[in-house]
DNA sequence: AGCAGCCTGTCA
DNA sequence: TGACAGGCTGCT
């Protein structure tokens, strides 16, 4: 469900509402929502206080008294609500009991989500595992126009590989390519260093909008209080298919690149093929 | 690199 | 009934 924009809202709606609170008890209603189980969950968070909350591309992390973390992956549904003991929302997996009575509950309607606790021995390993590259909101530029030269595959999947840049999702490389003026399966390494940068460039100022407008809700992504985000009112090409373009008139299309919908403008996104695709190649 | 699998809900 | 959905893992 959410990528980077809706993972730093709700980061910023948990340092706001449960930094600083301590714990009191932990509930796990769906067991394989924590691959730690139970005992996991408690050890790290049951009977300690909430210091902060982090962010790595669209990995949260709980960061709790004594070096623990809670991982959270919220994937395609996962949400952080704040609820109370009156009434537990449909599909509640976890619940975390705050001091005073109020109720954090993770709800997660598809069950991708996970909730991992991790020592600072974990949390290191999580990323020197090699399984998430930097943050797309930090990763040096040129480095990244460097790295990309170097890949052959399509950009869009690559865009989407959390091990290249961490933090995009299917939504914002749709909403990047089209403001970008690529297509999707155009081939990363013929870009050139270049429109590399701008590409990152474009992301970040992207990214760097959703967050304002707290996040994009197509279907089900809320914040902690339940309040959905503004962003999706500006796509350009997410969700628009058969639309005019916003820039061109033209019709946006649908096609399917690595397995994800992707919707783009054949106007402004030249074919791989075409002219604009091939200015910058060797 | 590409794809099924994981789950549940919604829409055509 | 089938297609599709904001993601990630583990297998060819």
């Amino acid at each position: 469900m959410p990528e980077l924009p809706e993972v730093e809202t709700i980061r910023r709606d948990l340092e706001e509402q449960v930094a600083g609170r301590l714990v009191r008890r932990v509930r796990l209603l769906a067991p394989k929502t924590a691959p730690g189980g139970l005992e996991g969950l408690e050890r790290a968070m049951a009977g300690r206080r909430v210091v902060g909350a982090g962010r790595h591309g669209k990995n949260l992390f709980i960061q709790m008294e004594g070096g623990w973390r809670v991982l959270a992956q919220l994937r395609m549904t996962g949400q952080f609500l704040w609820g109370g003991p009156e009434r537990l929302p449909a599909h509640a997996r976890a619940v975390f009991e705050l001091e005073d009575g109020d109720w954090l509950v993770f709800r997660d309607i598809r069950r991708f989500g996970r909730l991992v606790p991790l020592d600072e021995a974990g949390f290191e390993a999580f990323f020197s595992s090699g399984r998430v590259g930097p943050d797309v909101l930090e990763v040096d530029a040129q480095a990244f126009a460097h790295r990309l030269a170097s890949r052959r595959g399509r950009l869009k999947p690559l865009l989407l590989d959390q091990s290249f840049v961490a933090g995009l999702g299917n939504i914002y490389v749709d909403e990047t390519l089209h403001l970008a003026g690529l297509h999707p399966l155009a081939p990363a390494g013929g870009l050139g260093p270049d429109t590399a940068a701008r590409v990152l460039k474009t992301a970040q100022d992207i990214l760097w909008r959703a967050i304002e407008l707290r996040g994009s809700t197509t279907s089900n992504y809320v914040g902690l209080a339940g309040r959905p985000g503004g962003f999706q009112r500006h796509h350009r090409a997410y969700g628009r298919a058969g639309q005019p373009c916003l820039a061109c008139g033209q019709a946006i299309e649908r096609i399917v690149v690595g397995g994800r919908g992707t919707c783009f403008c054949p106007g402004c996104q030249a074919h791989p093929g075409g002219p604009q695709a091939c200015q910058e190649s060797p």
